[in-house]
DNA sequence: GCGGGTTTTCGCGGTCTCTTGATGACATTC
DNA sequence: GAATGTCATCAAGAGACCGCGAAAACCCGC
């Protein structure tokens, strides 16, 4: 899953991404408004973080502007203490969610993985398809109970599949939501990451290729 | 499905093409107004992806070109942000749906499923003929129950005879909506498609030859 | 820095898809 | 019955696509 941040200050960027990256997501930042609004133009994400004291920047006018395209990107608004009203408002504009600073970061991914699995599984963090069981609090995998030892990527694979069983997904597609912006459009390591998921889940054919389209991980029938 | 897609940043036409035609389609490319106008005479399209901003071209002219040539094509409108008052005047002007940019390809290709759809089944991706069923969001096939392996080609044929069950459809209609504008128009790929088809379909008469015409999906009587 | 694990690139080879061209079946016309 | 036109089938070549292995580049904790 690929989120983008929209924050100015440098040290909570920081912070923020490297505890997203180590919980298993892909992660965009924008320092302001305009950079955000472009990012969102040119990549595809599934959750923004979106703090409201921008520099000459509206957030509410960027909320306004992911939900008018219509699409299921989330949004959680973080917000000063002393700005409580613009819950009210922050919600009212499309937020699905919202956090006022200080938070502590635990509590901002518990949000987080609520808000993605919002579409999928519905109540816990476990998400299962078939034999295959992943837990995205703690980033564990097992195979008809035999634990699995994934990369980062790999993970990222498997998850993005996994909220989508029979569906076909394409090798574009997995870039967008589990690689980060400085990657190389045209790289084959989506393949590469495939075969490795394969091997290690002992190539039972469940994640089969549709050629030119994608993969497709096999529902349990 | 054939469409045609009028927009002039190179980058995002790169990505649309390659998502679209992995959904299924073919796909024409126009990067300004005079070779869009050409294209839409010469060739014919089931769905147009108009971008406003073209440059030096007047996107609701292009708008009022298609309609009065009278056929059925869906125009889908992309405009900016900041210009949301076209939106009224280009469902005015005849366009069937619109698009604020930025948005996700997902959105896209919902809408463009959604439009193709209109005067087919209605309201769901799923088409079904007899005992044929092609699923248009997940790309799948089944004959009853049984599912099918075709190729894109192969899919875009059956897909468009199943949107016009006992009609005829002859070669030229199948190479012109199914094929993209690189095709040599004396080709005899068409032949060859359908045959390749009617095998798997196991040849039960499903896909008929009318002589010196074209070819009929047989309708369930 | 060093070392181990992770990610990425590259190239080979196999497979699938598309297209072409040849051949033959069938019907129609003369 | 010969000539003609239309179509189905088959085989073969070109190109696209994908999996795999090896090696290089990168990252991170120590």
């Amino acid at each position: 899953m690929r989120l983008l941040v929209v924050e100015d200050e440098e040290d909570l960027v920081d912070a923020l991404r490297v505890g997203l990256v180590r919980a298993g997501y892909a992660v965009d930042v924008a320092y302001d408004a305009p950079s955000a609004h472009e990012k969102l133009q040119v990549n595809t994400y599934d959750l923004v973080l979106l703090d409201l004291n921008l520099p000459g920047g509206d957030g509410f006018q960027l909320c306004r502007t992911v939900r008018s395209a219509g699409q299921g990107v989330r949004i959680i608004m973080i917000t000063a203490r002393d700005r409580l009203d613009d819950r009210v408002r922050g919600l009212d504009e499309g937020a699905d969610d919202y956090l006022v600073k200080p938070f502590a970061f635990p509590e901002l991914l518990a949000r987080v993985r609520a808000l993605l699995r919002r579409d999928t599984g519905g109540g816990t963090s476990v998400l299962e398809v078939g034999g295959l069981r992943i837990d995205t609090a703690r980033l564990e995998v097992s195979l008809d109970g035999r634990s699995l030892a994934l990369t980062p990527k790999e993970y990222g694979v498997l998850h993005y599949l996994m909220t989508r069983p029979g569906h076909v997904v394409s090798a574009e597609e997995l870039l967008e939501h589990v690689w980060d912006e400085h990657t190389d459009p045209f790289t084959s390591t989506v393949r590469v990451t495939v075969g490795n998921l394969r091997r290690k889940l002992q190539e039972e054919g469940l994640i089969e290729t549709v050629i030119s389209r994608g993969y497709r991980l096999k529902e349990p029938s």
